[in-house]
DNA sequence: TGACATAATGATAGCGCTGTCATTTATTAT
DNA sequence: ATAATAAATGACAGCGCTATCATTATGTCA
């Protein structure tokens, strides 16, 4: 492999002119740039980015870490997060959690032995808080999606109390009464923000609220088909049914009709994120609209404002949502 | 930032015994081994990777190329690929080509500057065929899930052909003599491969091809509802509709239903692919089942294979597929 | 015990590049 | 034309690590 000395020879010229022409090309003549670019493609020149990224100590990747990839939200964000960080000559480098604990410290090391610039991070916990880990001074990233307790940690996020409210009661107008809820896992704060919102909504509506009625999901299909049934066994069972997320309102709808019951006819089903599938499901889901393409973008501009050191005052940003209202919500029914 | 020096300082001894302890800890002695060991904990050493990586020409990282992470099979895939990548102590970087040839190239480009050492590619291209790209040597690429012209190429793949012929062949056996078919892009193999699987199955039943029952979809769930009223307008329409994907089969459905036809009552339809989500659709959907993790998993196993020389003679492994046969398929409408 | 093989360690070059500083060349002002 | 300034280039150290080879310590056997 030809290497920059071998530029520079056949160019009549010094690695250093050499380096200079191809990296910051308004520094040398005209001249002899072109005289390097000949004799790059001559012999053949492909830089070693590893010597380069060494050398300069800058990777120009970012580390994604999400929990799920195969979760199309997730997917969504991601690619939105690979667009913009390509457009300013970065890769992404993929890190899939799968939820635990230690492959998120693994991930972040690469952060810490220099293999990344900056991580953004889809899942709650912060991947670095072991004292092991603990190095001082803050670290690039940015948490997207999901709220944080840490409220250092800069972020981009929807006001997920507000549009849990929103949804709720738009259900309440609809005449519901009892409105299920199938949450996500009890720890997240994400699952607290919208609990919020739904017990706010209730609240302002003088509606009470009934532990029976929430369920607890892992945001998966078969979840949201089980919390169905179990929802439907309770006393005096919900007319309509809140899903935190669109996964588990599909599940949820399955589960309802293997009941006999129609959607949304005998109850109601809602979710939340609003992937494209939602507008092709039979009913067509009633969801909340998370503008996932942009928060990965946003998510990309705030890293990189971070690791540039003008993340002026704003650390916390949000992305406004968007009411879906679909096919799979209806009146209440009479009882 | 303490470096491999300050550890042999602190641990008194040589520099290249630090390395040899930290690196490979069975050629040192137990004792210095120990002593390497917590003189680094001391002095809280963290290896500079990209050092490592300089120097040894070896980034144990591997690039998943794909024209489109958001679609959910492709997710899953690369989500395969990038579990079994962990297991060896790799990082996958995320290509995402959006289908654009440029921006295949561009990241080709990483394993020629040594950013990476091996590529994964789930499209059809081959990503280096240009002269300038051109370097002789094979370069470890594996192809999965699509089929490759160049026959040299390792590939993971189903065999298409036989599966859209099974498939078809259960169409026929309902008694479905119109089917149409919502195919992929056309100047794909994957395309060709599962064209000529339908057309070996008409021909085998003694139907004949109608080109009019053919319409090219992009695999997203616009391009099949489109495609479906596409269809319906042919004289004397199918009463079965095929399509390359799942998501596509999805839009059909919706196609359908909005023109008022009963799915499948009077029109049967099938995908492939077999999302979680097919189980979920009401009715539910017929459809391939790809193992898709599988060929994420199997896919590293050739890479790594091939870049250990130790590729045996087999460049072309095969994936079963299996035919989920759901709700959205039935006895074709007698006229 | 001495001769030898083997295991463990040390010394050091250098991977390919960029950043710094010194030097040369071109440009402008006087 | 000369001095002062700016622009362009060259020389070279060294980033942190690993690979190689030389050296020393340890073990083995007659």
């Amino acid at each position: 492999m030809s290497n920059i000395r071998a530029v520079a020879k056949k160019a009549g010229v010094s690695v250093a002119t050499v380096s200079r022409a191809l990296q910051k090309p308004d520094v040398v003549s005209e001249k002899t740039r072109k005289k390097v670019q000949d004799a790059a493609k001559e012999v053949g020149y492909r830089p070693n980015m590893m010597a380069k990224v060494f050398r300069s100590k800058k990777t120009h990747s970012i580390l994604a870490l999400v929990p799920d990839m195969s979760n199309p939200f997730f997917a969504r964000v991601i690619s939105g997060i690979q667009k913009a960080a390509k457009a300013r000559g970065f890769n992404v480098i993929l890190g899939n959690t799968l939820g635990n604990k230690e492959t998120e410290r693994d991930f972040a090391r690469l952060l810490q032995t220099s293999q990344t610039d900056g991580i953004i991070q889809l899942s709650a916990r912060y991947p670095l808080e072991t004292p092991e880990n603990d190095i001082g001074s803050p670290l690039p990233i940015v948490n997207c999606c999901e709220c944080v307790v840490d409220d250092s940690m800069p972020t981009v996020q929807l006001d997920n109390q507000e549009a849990a409210r929103a949804l709720v009661n738009y259900l309440v107008e609809l005449g519901h009464k009892r409105i299920g809820v199938v949450a996500g896992p009890p720890d997240s704060p994400l699952t607290a923000g919208r609990m919020a919102g739904y017990k706010a909504a209730l609240e302002e509506n003088g509606l009470t609220f009934d532990a029976s009625l929430v369920t607890e999901g892992d945001y998966s299909l078969e979840a949201g088909e089980e919390s169905a049934a179990t929802l439907l066994s309770v006393n005096d069972a919900p007319t309509a049914i809140f899903c935190f997320n669109d996964e588990m309102a599909y599940g949820a709808m399955r589960g309802l009709k293997e009941k006999g019951l129609s959607v949304p006819g005998e109850v109601s089903v809602a979710g939340f994120d609003d992937l494209p599938f939602s507008k092709y499901m039979e009913p067509a889901l009633t969801s909340v609209r998370q503008p996932s393409a942009e928060f990965g973008t946003v998510a990309v501009d705030m890293l990189f404002e971070l690791m540039s050191g003008s993340l002026a005052g704003k650390r916390h940003r949000q992305l406004p949502f968007e009411l879906a209202i679909r096919a799979s919500t209806g009146p209440a029914k009479q009882i």
